[in-house]
DNA sequence: TTGTATATGCCGATGATCGGTATATGCTGA
DNA sequence: TCAGCATATACCGATCATCGGCATATACAA
């Protein structure tokens, strides 16, 4: 689907399913903890994401529990879900290995702008 | 605050005007060439993003001219550019550090992922 | 003269995210 | 006691960057 390039919670919610089946506040939680505080998922956000990704197959469900009477619900990522985070991963990677070559050479360069 | 991480063709028109000034036209054609032709800047995306990156202070004219009667508007980086470029750099990294011990954790584990 | 490359720019549509709200339950503290 | 917070899922309208197309010019090649 397309290369349109993923946006940062879609990823993030990759990589927190990456490590192991979560349900959804969990994920809130380990996104949280992950980026030091700076992203705090959206319930909103969260749970159109979930309900994307199952539609294009990059997570599914894992099982159900309930606890206190609550639901909770555990995704999984798929092989799919696998295959798009570490191509999603390696983007990220050469992107900034680009940009930080380019931005080292401004810092290396002698006083001049090149012609 | 400007929490709101950069997209894609953002981070890529920066990236492009962090290694000299460039016309719009050239920065369409460094970004192709600088993802393998995989992102196709569009014309609406390129130049709104030019006036939006401009009212923001992360980038500025750097000259004008006019070859064959056709204008060339030339962009370079401010100095508040170059940080916001620097600071998302390092967030790409990250991030990507992230997933990827996570995926590599995935397939280190004995009996591999279930089916 | 049709098409491609250069070069800037406008405009409507799309869709992920944001921010808020709703619905429950259980725990803690004033 | 009751307010507030954490847990947990879910819907909703608004925002806005991007997409995709179009318009405008000029120059050169097929």
């Amino acid at each position: 689907m397309t290369d349109v390039p993923m946006r940062e919670p879609t990823f993030l919610v990759l990589t927190a399913l990456a490590e192991e089946p979560r349900h959804g506040y969990a994920v809130i939680e380990d996104v949280a903890a992950m980026t030091g505080g700076r992203v705090r998922l959206r319930a909103g956000t969260l749970y159109a994401a979930l309900d994307r990704l199952r539609a294009e197959g990059l997570i599914e469900v894992d099982r159900e529990e309930v606890v206190q009477s609550r639901l909770r619900r555990y995704y999984r990522l798929t092989g799919a879900g696998e295959r798009s985070l570490a191509a999603e991963t390696a983007r990220l990677r050469e992107q900034a290995t680009i940009a930080e070559r380019r931005l080292r050479a401004r810092h290396t360069e002698l006083g001049g702008a090149p012609a």
